[in-house]
DNA sequence: CTTAAAGTAGACAGAGTGGTCTACCTCTGT
DNA sequence: ACAGAGGTAGACCACTCTGTCTACTTTAAG
């Protein structure tokens, strides 16, 4: 019954389906069967509304894969984990993000495509995020930091294919990739 | 003095930097000087101006990035050649395509999110231009099926890591993984 | 039971949207 | 010289957008 955290969900449910522009917050709010006043009694604006869409993803998105990937045995295992699960969210084997449409931060920040803008540093703050957790991993499997940064290239680049070139074995050939690299 | 072109050129200036919904008709109107009969006298609506930009960058694009290609040895020294030309890119060292903002075929299929949009496939079939491109000098190089999949995911995880985490390194750091690779 | 906070429904304002249309103007080829 | 294509300026239409506000109702705590 916490009226702000429906809010939040169905938001992002639309945001990340058909856009922020796209997605009036008319609709926000017939969707979600709650009141224009309430809505603007938790969000000085749409914006604020945005901002929070992208912190409740970065959150869920963070615990399903560092989940997954404290599941099995740290370094490349953990990694090689990693884009098994890609792989399962792909092809809509994930429960908790059923329907991919891409990666959210990577829309959102062509909407908001100014650098400097907050919606785009919070975008670019998740991917850092990930990318000290494979860092992390890369240490433990004793590669070095610019191995790092290979495999986190890797993983951008099988979201974008999948998406955008509708390959959904992206993760999977990626994943071969990674089991020579390290 | 081709209406059309300028109208093109213009929205596409407009849309790369801002993002499409976020750019009214009006404002590519005001910014190149032409009357509004004129564009709907060329495009049916908004959207077919939106595929046209398309097209034209699509165009821009790969005669930019084949010729920098076409100009070294083909094989290996054309796709450590493709790098260099996207860290020149990515740093605004290219004079047809000042101003980096990301790849233009992500933003927009992020806006015309749904994978059957006329738009959203025209990006996906340019994705598979350039595939096709680097395949073909993957073959070249003695490398097989796969390597060109893993060449082009390092295409795309680079542009993103450049333009969403703003690491303007990341096309050398794919550069350097390549050059492993073949 | 009372009171105060939080929710609801929805009218409304002001700006902006894509798109149409009229009326006029300026080239170019014959 | 003149016809016709293609340009310009901008009013206008119907609609949508975010955000505000009023008036009423529900909920929960002391």
């Amino acid at each position: 019954m916490d009226k702000r955290e429906q809010l939040v969900e169905q938001a992002f449910r639309l945001f990340y389906r058909q856009g922020v522009y796209a997605v009036g917050i008319n609709k926000v709010l017939d969707e979600s069967g709650i009141a224009k006043k309430t809505l603007y009694n938790h969000f000085a604006s749409k914006e604020a509304l945005v901002a929070a869409t992208v912190s409740y993803r970065d959150s869920l998105f963070r615990q399903w894969l560092f989940g997954r990937m404290d599941a099995v045995a740290a370094g490349k295992p953990a990694l090689m984990e990693a884009f098994m699960a890609l792989d399962d969210w792909f092809n809509g084997r994930v429960a908790v993000m059923p329907e991919f449409h891409g990666c959210y931060f990577i829309n959102v920040s062509a909407e908001f495509s100014d650098l400097k803008h907050p919606i785009h540093q919070q975008c670019a703050e998740h991917k850092q995020a990930i990318l000290e957790k494979i860092r992390e991993q890369v240490v433990l499997a004793g590669g070095d930091e610019s191995v790092a940064n290979h495999v986190a290239l890797l993983k951008e680049g099988a979201i974008v294919q999948a998406y955008v070139g509708g390959d959904l074995q992206s993760a999977l050939k990626a994943r071969r990739l990674l089991d020579q690299l390290l």
